[in-house]
DNA sequence: CAGTATCCCCTAAGATACTG
DNA sequence: CAGTATCTTAGGGGATACTG
């Protein structure tokens, strides 16, 4: 595809909303290669915390990309996998990825060109 | 690609915190067949204040993925453009553009089905 | 027309502590 | 271990009005 009609249609907002929230796509991403406990997503992670994580979790299980399968168990046992429709995600997270990873230097290059706003450095990230 | 690195790391946040902001990527997608001007662009888009497009503008510029052009006129003319690096940005878009199209209704659906949270519906849109 | 200046609000996200 | 409860803060984003 490569028209030009998403502007217009609010689907494409709302895809890109799905982006919008930090969190999103990178717990997508550690849940790509099949169901994770919340701990393991943390460790996979690192940086989040355990409340941040339930609501990401808890979000993207209100839109459908993620399954919640809990095993009745003291201690708890619970974990969340994508499903199909999370499924269908994962590609274009990865040419993200990919992106990311191609041309991360450059817009660092680009930042530290323009020091002066300061601001701009995406949110304070936890770990290096 | 396919791998699995970028949970560790912090290019691939940086990818994502450029996504995170709402109007950033429509903005770019707004851009990709040619330099637009202010007005422009908020027609094409819809529903951003001239202040907020600003913001992203600036933003997109800081991170190098955008060309300020201004010509000294009055009433001023000023145009903004893709740089190559932003241009490199829109393959990606567009597969989440492509994405949206595909599995939109899928979301809204699984959104219906899960009605009480009420608070997901992405934010307020201006209009339809 | 491009851009700035205010003012306001809301909520995502962090830190911390607690429960079953 | 999974999850919730509080409290706090920063800042994104909207509305409006104004200037060069």
């Amino acid at each position: 595809m490569t028209a030009e009609p998403f502007l217009a249609d609010c689907r494409a907002r709302l895809a890109f909303d799905l982006l919008s929230h930090t969190w999103n796509a990178v717990v997508l991403w550690a849940l790509r290669d099949g169901p994770r406990r919340p701990v393991e997503l943390r460790e996979r992670i690192g940086g989040i915390s355990s409340k941040v994580l339930t609501e990401t979790l808890r979000r993207l299980e209100f839109n459908g990309l993620v399954d919640r399968h809990a095993r009745p168990a003291s201690p708890p046992r619970v974990d969340y996998g994508l499903t199909p429709l999370g499924r269908t995600l994962l590609a274009p997270i990865d040419a993200f990825g990919a992106w990311a990873f191609e041309h991360g230097d450059e817009v660092l290059a680009a930042q530290d060109a323009t020091r002066p706003p300061a601001s701009e450095e995406p949110r304070p990230h936890p770990g290096p």
